[in-house]
DNA sequence: ACAACATTTTTGTGATCACAATAATTTATA
DNA sequence: TATAAATTATTGTGATCACAAAAATGTTGT
């Protein structure tokens, strides 16, 4: 248990008119999507407080909001920890992602405007850009924003905290995992999906975004190499 | 603004080794299930301390964890509040309601057994013995039960406390349109899924999924009488 | 009678403290 | 030396308080 592995925060903006928890919140879930905390790894009120220089209430309030979105589990013990990954666990959260986004990207469609579409290109030109650094987090970052402006075209859109909810839980064992990948191989399915916008094709739009999703696990297409990914992200406690 | 509108808690179990914050959150989670709370219906700490008889700071968490399951909705100024609904994303919240939970009802097929099996003949079957009350509130918790023991049926499940968030959205609005409805007119849709479930057949399983909760919602089959419930539900505040 | 201003009250936020439960460490025992 | 018991330290929970922001109320001027 080395309970005491660091986090490497990276600190939200503290602009005005934001309440401390709130910027607690920001940094806290910010460390999890982008998994600077390990599974399994116990926080403890006192010790993040004191790590971000806030008293405890603010992280108290956090932590419970970030449970409460599965991003953190509440054990028996009343300890938090990061949720550990399971390989049955972790299709669930797949299967789960793809008819969740898939749904909200055809609810999306009809909302789609010239101008949101070219936002899109432009994101997704970034992330081109981005490719070749081979850095993990600002590549995930970029994706999750491309899949946040398709979804949020529809004015009238509920499911995307739902979505969040699942990328919170599985971004800290996605991080393990893309250590050991050469995202390279990565085939670009925006373009894809951006191809069935122009075209009004929903069901072509639903097979672009389940494929982008499902490429982006593909790294752990065999069982086996599942596996081996989930015991190295659980060796470590 | 009735502001001051009593709320009629039914007042969850209190047992040992439940924390008073795990007491005063099944509280006003049942409270906001059961539509005990007007949309739009102010929420303070104080006020709600004072009437379950606690101190303000389990009543906090309580409320920042329903907010972050999107029961209620923490507002510019800081209010919580009862979100209120409109046509649209009623709409929204029923469409999701069907893609996510046909796709769990999948996901748990294979896992159902006879005991279990059993069990969803054994809730349905004090569905229609207390069909003939009439009663909204415990018809409402037991179509949830069965819905919640087929999908829990799938010991990885990940999607249930998603479903369990659009419920809690949906609540407060469907009181009260249920008082203005008689639901006999309803179809047993619960038996067509059991019949699916012994058959294997996971898309008569999820036609029968979609088809319960659209027939849950067709009081508002035109958008006029939906509309009515709408305005309804937002004129007293 | 109604708008604009000043005053009072109420509210959420965040800090600090007491306490019981849990975990970690030390000491005692075989 | 290994295991059990006793002690100490740490933790989450919940209560109380101070404070600034916001809402409600009262007051004034036109």
């Amino acid at each position: 248990m080395d309970k005491n592995s660091p986090i490497e925060f990276t600190l939200a903006e503290r602009t005005a008119s934001v309440t401390i928890t709130q910027w607690v919140y920001a940094t806290l879930r910010n460390a999890v999507m982008y998994g600077k905390i390990l599974p399994g790894r116990a926080l403890t009120i006192r010790e993040l407080a004191k790590e971000l220089n806030v008293s405890p209430m603010p992280v108290r309030e956090a932590l419970r909001q970030l449970a409460a979105e599965n991003a953190l589990e509440i054990q028996g013990n009343r300890r938090v920890i990061v949720p550990k990954m399971t390989a049955m666990k972790f299709n669930e959260l797949c299967q789960a992602r793809m008819a969740l986004e898939s749904h909200a990207a055809e609810r999306a469609l009809p909302y789609i405007d010239e101008t949101r579409l070219q936002l899109l290109q432009q994101i997704d030109a970034q992330i081109d850009d981005t490719q070749i650094s081979g850095n993990h987090e600002p590549i995930s970052a970029l994706n999750q924003e491309f899949h946040r402006t398709l979804y949020t075209a529809n004015p009238h859109q509920v499911t995307l905290p739902l979505i969040e909810s699942l990328w919170l839980q599985l971004g800290p064992f996605m991080k393990l995992a893309s250590a050991h990948l050469e995202l390279s191989t990565q085939v670009d399915r925006h373009t894809e999906a951006m191809a069935a916008i122009e075209s009004r094709d929903a069901f072509a739009l639903q097979l672009a975004i389940k494929a982008d999703i499902r490429e982006g696990f593909n790294f752990a297409s065999t069982p086996e190499s599942l596996q081996c990914f989930i015991d190295e992200s659980n060796r470590h406690n």
